[in-house]
This record gives C-alpha cells, structure tokens and sequence, in this order.
DNA sequence: TGGCTGCTTTGACCGAGATCAAGTGGGAAC
DNA sequence: GTTCCCACTTGATCTCGGTCAAAGCAGCCA
C-alpha cells in the first residue's frame, strides 16, 4: 500500500531532483551535510500532508508524485493556490504554522528535514537560501500568472491554460521535443480541476468535452490526452507566446 | 509637477521605510554602503514606472505612494496581480525583463538601485538577501489568498475583502488601534478595483453603493470610506478571522 | 454475476455579473 | 458663470457558468 521509492535512498547524487530542488547549487560538502539530516516519506494519492493551521516541524522537496496547496472557506468553498511538482519545495522557513492544506494529489515521495536544522544549516548556507529564493520568486511568478486566469480568463480559456502547463510540464520532465503532438496523462481529477480553476466539476467535464469535439484535445479513457496542435491550444488558452510558467 | 520628498535624502536613518523594506535587516557598515548607490525616482498618478517586457536596469523600494503590477492579455484584459505599497521591493534580481507592468496608482517615490550593484551587494550581504527572501515568501502568501478571493468570492465578498485590506493596512500605517470605526481615503478608482478584483468597474460600483445602503461601510464623496464595524466587514467578505495579510 | 462506489458526463433551468447605454456630479479650464 | 471632462452611478438586458438532477461507466468486492 505505501508507495515505494524508485531510487537510491542513500545518494543524492542518483536523485531525480538533485539539479532542480533547493539543493540544486550545493557542493559535495554541502550535500554531505543535508543528507546527514534528511529523511523520505511515502503518502499514498488522497492524503493530507499537512492540515493548514498544524504547527509544522518538517521541511522538505517533493521527489516525486504530485502535491496540492489548497485553501478552505468556512463553508466549505475551496480554491487550490498551488501544484507541488517534483523538486517544489514544502513549508516555509521561520514560520511555525502551515497556511494551507497540503495534499497528496498522486502518491507522493518527499525529501524532509527537520526545521530547525534546515534553518540553522540555511543560514550558514547560502547556496541554499539563495535557491530558495530563486525558487520562491519562481513560484510567485506563477501565482501571478494564475491570477490572471483565475480573474479574467473564460471556462473553456481557463481549462486550455491548465492543459497546456500540464503538457508542457510533462513535456520538460520527459525531455520530449517541443514538436509534434503532446501526449500524457491529466494527474488531477474533475473536482481538483476545478478546484484549481475557481469552476464547478461540471463545468470542467462540460469545456474538456467541447474541447474534445472541436479537436482541440483527442481523450481516451478519461485522463489519457493527446494535444495534436500545441499553439492551437495555446490560443485557446488566450496567451498566445506565454514563457514560462511552473516548467 | 513632479511628486516632492518629504524626507532627507542623505539619510537612510530617517528614511520612513527603513524598518520594513529590503534594508531593514541591514547594520551601519551595510547602510552606507547601500547609502553610495542609491537614488531617488518620482512618479506621476497615472504614470507607467515599467513596461513589461522592458529590460529592468534598476530594483528598488516603493519609498511613498502606491503602485501597481498589471498583467494584460492581447485582447485588452487587464488583471492587476499585485499592489505595491511603501516598503514593497520592486523588481527581481537574475532577471533581465520585467514580467509585469509596473504603474504609479497615486504619486508614487522609490528608492532604487542598479541592478548590477544591487545583485553584487546582495551575494556578500545575507541580510539583504534574508530579507529579501522573506518579502517574497509573504507576498507569495498574499498573492495565493488573493487567488481564493479571485477563484471563490462573488462580488460583494470579493469587495469587501479589498476595502479590509485597505483599511488594515491604513491602519498599521497610521499606527491607528484595531478598535473604533475604521476611516481612510480609497486610493484607487473603481476601474482599478475592477481590475484588481476581477470584475467590471460597473459592478463595483453597484457593490458598493449596496454595501453603503446595507450600512456596512459610510461612502463621503466617492472615495471617503468609513467602516463603522470591522467585524461586519469581515464577516461580508467571507472570513471571519483573517490573520495576516499584506499587513 | 451483480451490486457497490467513485468519477464523469449530460441535460434543464436559473441567476450573478457582464454588457450596453444613459445619466449624474464635481472639479478645472476658459 | 459655462463648458468640458472624467470618474462614477444607475438601468435594462443578455449570457456564461452555477445549481440541481439523472444517468453512464469502470473498477472492485462479495
């Protein structure tokens, strides 16, 4: 039942998100160090990792699988605030409470540290706080990216930006070429698209399907999406040379 | 013409932000060294401070006034992602083209660096990157409560959140207590607030006027806000005990 | 095999907010 | 003063996406 990890616990050298997490810039010495004090965790798809309000004692990088930020009004609205991709990193330095919920959207393999550590090993480390910041303004970018979406965007618009970051996401972690078809799997459920999107899951399934017969995007099953044309479905999505965006 | 100072140049001691922005961690060795390269910029209400896209040759802090961070899609819509008040860092070292345009909502005053320098100074001065990273990672919070506002909220709440940021922040500037009736001047035009808000200008308009017939908030001109009970503002926009936030 | 259960699709209807269109009011220029 | 302008308000109508309701469909367990 717990997912299991696919690679070499005890290097980071062989681990899959060693060019691309905070730890990215350190040297060997460096790394020596985390990894005295770092330790893996398994959550299964469903699960909650941190609930918002929880005093939080870990930090930490997600190795692999996908994790949501998630906000909750008290009646019972809810908007996703962030994905957590593979080497995105979980908790934030010198807060004690988590501001949101983290939830295992797949099963999840995280890297952890215990805070105090981290932040102590932080401060005496700045190819560390550097990445993180990086990092950070990376994320913010995205938000603000979002925000646009979220404020002003179309259903049928807001539904074509989110496949095309998940395409081109995909697309940059497979190391496919940016020619040709883009084909994958969407890891997230209506009622999570919708959640991310401020939609309803009805609405979600509604503009996939019209997507679909304007053959915009092909479907098999319910998850399995080819995007046949990558700049017709950027032009749905209403940015028609958008940079960036999560990677 | 030109927005005057109203403060001593030569002087970072006396300089209203020093305690809140990038430079508020700095020591007296650091400040002066920062003191050499910096320099004053005014702009106009109205005025564009960035063009996105532009090359940024300069970072800096929002010394007075407000500004704000638009995104605009090819077809004219606007979303605002970001309001940069006093103490607000503006633009982002390792990055050559601005992401967003930045505009002077009212008379605005910054304090600016050259990149270069700036990014220099920054690698052999962990305050300033510490609190730096810190800046972000709090706008990167406020950037992802705003997306529940633009994702979840219905007019009126979305509203009533804005003029309880307005009024908070008012208040911490003013050093105001938290009791009493809440009164301060809007400082953006209702188009703004339809762009921050994702609405149009009409519908917050007609929001208002009904937030000022139920009694929520008592309009004096069209910018002169009283809000008699916080509480009740609140509670209109949706939650109930908000912690934090943009401060 | 049948019946759950969870995810998804589809339909009918409704309403919040957008759109289109006047109209108001106050300040600045003449 | 009067005129212009600009920010704002208000009204009438339309529409996109929400809401409520009913199936469809695949996987799973008994």
């Amino acid at each position: 039942m717990t997912a299991k990890l696919q690679f070499d616990h005890a290097n980071c050298e062989s681990c899959p998100i060693r060019h691309r997490a905070v730890c990215a810039r350190c040297d060997a010495d460096e790394l020596e160090a985390l990894d005295s004090i770092k330790y893996y965790r398994s959550f299964e798809a469903g699960q909650t990792i941190i609930w918002s309000g929880d005093h939080m004692n870990f930090v930490g990088s997600v190795v692999s699988g996908i994790a949501s930020l998630t906000q909750t009004m008290e009646d019972g609205r809810t908007q996703m605030v962030g994905l957590l991709l593979p080497s995105d990193f979980v908790g934030r330095p010198g807060r004690d409470a988590a501001a949101y919920d983290v939830q295992a959207t797949t099963d999840v393999v995280m890297c952890c540290f215990r805070k105090k550590p981290f932040e102590e090993m932080m401060n005496v480390t700045p190819h560390i706080a550097h990445r993180l910041l990086q990092m950070t303004l990376d994320e913010l970018d995205a938000a603000r990216e979002w925000m646009l979406v979220l404020g002003r965007k179309t259903a049928r618009e807001k539904i074509a930006s989110l496949l095309s970051i998940i395409a081109r996401r995909d697309a940059s972690v497979s190391q496919k070429g940016l020619s040709g078809p883009f084909v994958f799997d969407l890891p997230l459920t209506r009622e999570a698209m919708a959640d991310y999107l401020g939609l309803t899951l009805e609405t979600v399934s509604r503009q996939i399907s019209a997507l679909k017969k304007d053959g915009v995007i092909l479907l098999e099953g319910k998850r399995h999406v080819t995007v046949p044309d990558m700049d017709r479905l950027l032009e749905e999505a209403g940015d028609d040379s958008d940079g960036g965006f999560l990677v």
